[in-house]
RNA sequence: GGGCGCUUAACUCAGCGGUAGAGUGCCACCUUCACACGGUGGAAGUCGCAGGUUCGAAUCCUGCAGCGCCCACCA
């Protein structure tokens, strides 16, 4: 049984239509103000957390930032319905280098480990005065003081458009990946590797991108696709003959240190274990048999050199090759020398001569020169008078290895490096990711072909400036040599520290590169060593153990799948290095919105849709319906056509609320079957949504919850009972519809209130709120105990089917007939089975109120005989149109 | 080259073993007292192609094609 009161609720009081940009901006205020989406810190509700994605605060803003942002704000919401302590977080990824370029261009600065210390508070945006002068040198920790000022800058403007969108995030949790909070924890994370020896340093080839002059991580390498040529190129065998290797890169023709042949390769199986003596630099490098070497590629025998790609690096491995580095860390040529140890050269005159016209010269340019040199038989490496390069380069396109965010080939560059040890993780990684629920499912296996085909360890140092600082020092010997072997590391009370500015315990600032004393490793870990504890920063981790165990692992980490080999990876593979278990049970996959042609929106097509227009033209809810409406990991087409129907819907929302909180009646009971009906089919939606929304399928459950609304509430239910609702006759029937009307409004607008908070929060504290006016998004979800209390029945249920069922056969036959909806039926025949007929009478007045019919006629149909509601109406007679006037 | 996903009405998408669905758009009618950002009704698809399993397939299996994504040693 439910009382309702009677109403106090005025529509006059309220616009006649929904002004969204006043509701956002009352209601974010309002909610922030009230604390409404806080996490308790004490209290011992069930929990929900969510380790939400830092957004990279220097990209620019579009639609896919809505789409999945809104995506994971619909399951905080809903959690919280349910009862849970949700913790929702936002963080923001300022650390990396789009930001480091940003604050050089703004402010004119260089970051330079060791440069004098300066108070950068007061510096400003360089005029043009300033941009005269060289870029003013700072050390590491003015500079991120400086990146730490502009990004906040940009992070007000992602705040800005969350709150806007209404995302439900505890403001109070935010944090950034630069903060000093973050160095902290990815510095103890260090420490921590570092004492369980998953990490080690090494001096090794390692993928490196000439422009940003740093090391890269395989994860954040891609193929793409460039045109090159093979160049045929003779080399002389030193005892007699020649043979042609091909080759997309001449330009490391002075980097050649073997030539390789497949053992079973019967062309050059006689030269194995010979020398070649290479063209122009007249160097002697041994041939040697590899299974690896493709015969039916190329001309089936290559050179090898250090380090034209990743096989090279392991044949100048396995064979123990010597390394001859002529690319710099800059890609351009460096300085060397042959008739050296290191460049040994039969002829070294000839070999500095042909040299001499790379040096400096990029690896393109080289190439020309080289390719030039080529033709000339002067180069021939044995002087048989025949130009080394046989036949005009053949065009080719191959997939090029490139750092992500760079424009040049990557180059391998003999480096020292720091490195988490992976590989021998992989099962164990595996095994993590297989305990995670993927959603959706198919998207783990990314996960694992990823962690299947890891090839290298995780190179995690950097050479950048703005970052986190590795905390490592290293001893200077007496004789000034630098002792990788034993890294220094700090205290962990102490974090963080800049090594390049703080001392190592038990040494003084004095002794910085001296001999006898230590020097700092000035490099920065990749963002990724970083952005992969976003669990534990958000936690407090080993600062806050109680905290820590409270929050995790967590339950749900979103994000797109681009970054599942990077974020996913590296978050799982941190947890389980440090903690030996998952860092959340579930990641939930967005996918992407495409422009209408179906296109990855990307800003160097031009393709990006901005959101801020939008939400201005449809209204964050209507932003939103179009995020929800999207199953999770499936890409969309952007489509505005689908921010309209979500305007639609707000709009019925609004008006509908007004109209039945209008209604006025006595208190009395829900006890008419159509109301009870009614109550009890919404029943059904709900119980179908809230199994939807725990399976994490929120755009299904938007579905269900949205249909019933139109067809089962809006269209039927409502103008059905319309004239009862109303009714000065029949005080109980009319106490029961309004009863039951504002029933089912108040369990819709909750269930709409994850997808729709505005309209949802607006309509709901015109009345329903309560003299405590507490927030509709704190308010429970519909569960099964209110549904009993409304003691509804499937009898019900199959009365109110019937009655729509009736009312849509009877339109139809109006609308057949000629009439409109306002007409009136002189008469009408509807032909039944009688059990179908006695359900109909139960309702009968109200149908026939809503369709005006004044006269009905039943017929009973043979029970058993086949039968369809909708072409129940066997005769009908419209009234005549009244004379105007 | 390997893997994953998608292919259903003009458009955007649901359905995933039992007689083809929604919304938009289109057509007709309606100033009906919540809403014209509305209402009522209608037309519109051999569910990418070819086989197979089944009493029955858009739905399961196999193959193929197109699109997209992820991955793969640049000779």
């Amino acid at each position: 049984m439910s009382e309702v009161n009677l109403s106090r609720f005025n529509p006059e009081s309220v616009p006649s239509q929904f002004e969204s940009r006043e509701a956002e901006e009352k209601w974010s205020q309002a909610w922030e103000d009230a604390g409404t989406y806080r996490y308790a810190e004490d209290s011992e509700a069930p929990r929900y957390v969510i380790d939400t994605p830092p957004p990279t605060v220097s990209g620019s803003l579009h639609v896919g930032h809505v789409f999945s942002y809104t995506q994971t704000d619909v399951i905080a919401r809903y959690q919280r319905m349910r009862g849970r302590n949700v913790f929702y977080p936002m963080g923001w990824d300022d650390n990396g280098l789009p930001t480091e370029r940003r604050v050089q261009n703004y402010f004119h600065v260089r970051c330079e480990p060791g440069a004098p210390a300066f108070d950068v508070s007061a510096l400003e945006q360089a005029d043009d005065a300033a941009r005269k002068l060289p870029p003013r040198k700072l050390q590491r920790g003015a500079f991120i003081d400086l990146c730490v000022r502009l990004t906040a800058e940009d992070e007000k403007a992602f705040k800005a458009l969350w709150q806007r969108l209404g995302l439900s995030v505890d403001w109070s949790q935010e944090y950034s990946t630069i903060s000093e909070h973050s160095r902290r924890m990815a510095q103890l994370s260090f420490l921590d590797l570092f004492g369980k020896g998953h990490v080690y340093t090494l001096e090794a080839p390692t993928m490196w991108d000439v422009d940003f002059k740093t090391a890269v991580a395989q994860a954040e390498v891609e193929d793409r696709p460039m045109k090159g040529a093979f160049h045929r190129i003779r080399f002389a065998v030193e005892a007699g003959g020649d043979f042609t290797i091909a080759t997309t890169r001449p330009e490391l023709l002075p980097a050649c240190v073997a030539v390789a042949a497949h053992p079973d390769d019967p062309r050059y199986k006689p030269l194995i274990g010979r020398n070649a003596l290479t063209p122009l630099f007249r160097a002697p490098v041994p041939i040697f048999a590899s299974p690896l070497v493709d015969p039916a590629k190329g001309t089936g025998i290559l050179m090898v050199c250090t380090f034209g790609d990743a096989t090279d690096v392991q044949w100048w491995r396995e064979e123990k090759l010597p390394l001859r580095q002529t690319i710099g860390r800059d890609g351009r040529m460096a300085a060397v020398e042959f008739g050296t140890a290191g460049f040994p050269s039969r002829d070294p005159a000839a070999a500095n001569a042909a040299y001499a016209t790379i040096i400096g010269k990029s690896m393109f340019e080289s190439r020309r020169l080289i390719v030039e040199a080529l033709r000339d038989p002067k180069g021939s490496a044995d002087g048989n008078g025949a130009a080394p390069m046989v036949a005009e380069p053949e065009p080719l396109e191959h997939a090029v290895k490139f750092f992500e965010k760079g424009d040049r080939p990557l180059e391998f560059v003999s480096s020292r490096q720091w490195f988490v040890r992976l590989l021998d993780q992989r099962e164990k990684l595996i095994e993590m990711g297989d305990r995670i629920e993927w959603h959706p499912d198919f998207m783990r296996v990314r996960f694992r072909n990823w962690t299947e085909n890891l090839q290298i360890d995780w190179c995690v140092s950097r050479q950048r400036y703005f970052g986190v600082p590795i905390p490592v020092w290293y001893k200077v010997s007496a004789s000034g040599e630098t002792d990788f072997a034993s890294p220094m590391v700090p205290d962990p009370q102490k974090l963080p520290v800049d090594p390049t500015v703080d001392a190592p315990p038990g040494f003084t600032e004095a002794q910085r590169d001296q001999p006898s004393g230590f020097t700092a490793d000035s490099d920065v870990f990749d963002t990724w060593f970083t952005s992969s504890l976003s669990p534990q920063i958000a936690t407090g981790w080993t600062l806050d153990p109680e905290r820590h165990r409270k929050l995790f692992p967590m339950d749900v980490r979103p994000q797109s799948h681009e970054i599942i080999r990077t974020w996913a990876f590296y978050t799982i593979a941190k947890a389980w290095l440090h903690e030996g278990t998952i860092p959340w049970k579930r990641v939930a996959i967005s996918g992407w919105v495409l422009d209408p042609d179906r296109k990855k929106m990307s800003k160097s097509k031009g393709n990006v849709v901005t959101p801020m227009h939008l939400l201005d033209q449809y209204g964050s809810d209507a932003v939103r319906y179009w995020s929800l409406a999207a199953r999770l990991g499936v890409d969309t087409a952007f489509d505005e056509k689908v921010l309209k129907v979500g305007r639609r819907l707000v709009v019925k929302v609004y008006n509908a609320t007004r109209y039945v909180l209008g209604q006025e009646a006595p208190p009395g009971p829900i006890a008419h079957p159509l109301d009870l009906g009614f109550l009890h089919q919404l029943r059904h939606a709900t119980d179908r949504a809230t199994a939807l929304l725990d399976a994490m399928d929120y755009a299904p459950a938007l579905d269900v919850i949205e249909r019933f609304f139109w067809d089962g509430f809006t269209d039927s239910y409502l103008e059905m009972v319309k004239g009862r609702a109303r009714s000065d006759s029949d005080g109980p029937g009319r106490a029961s519809a309004v009863a039951a009307l504002r029933q089912g409004l108040n369990i819709l607008l909750r269930l709409l209130a994850p997808y729709l908070p505005y309209v949802c929060e607006e309509a709901w504290n015109w009345d329903f709120a309560g003299e405590a006016k507490k927030s509709i998004h704190l308010a429970a979800w519909p569960g099964a105990d209110e549904f009993r209390a409304l003691a509804t029945s499937t009898e019900d249920a199959e009365i109110y089917e019937v009655a729509r069922g009736a009312l849509g056969a009877i339109n139809r036959a109006k609308t057949q007939a000629g009439g409109t909806v306002g007409r009136h039926v002189a008469s009408l025949t509807f032909a039944a089975p009688p059990k179908v007929l006695d359900l109909f009478r139960r309702a009968e007045s109200d149908i026939l109120s809503a369709t005006r019919v004044l006269r009905l006629r039943t017929e009973a149909l043979a029970e058993g005989d086949s039968f369809e509601l909708g072409s129940a109406v066997t005769q009908i007679e419209l009234a005549p149109v009244p004379d105007g006037g």
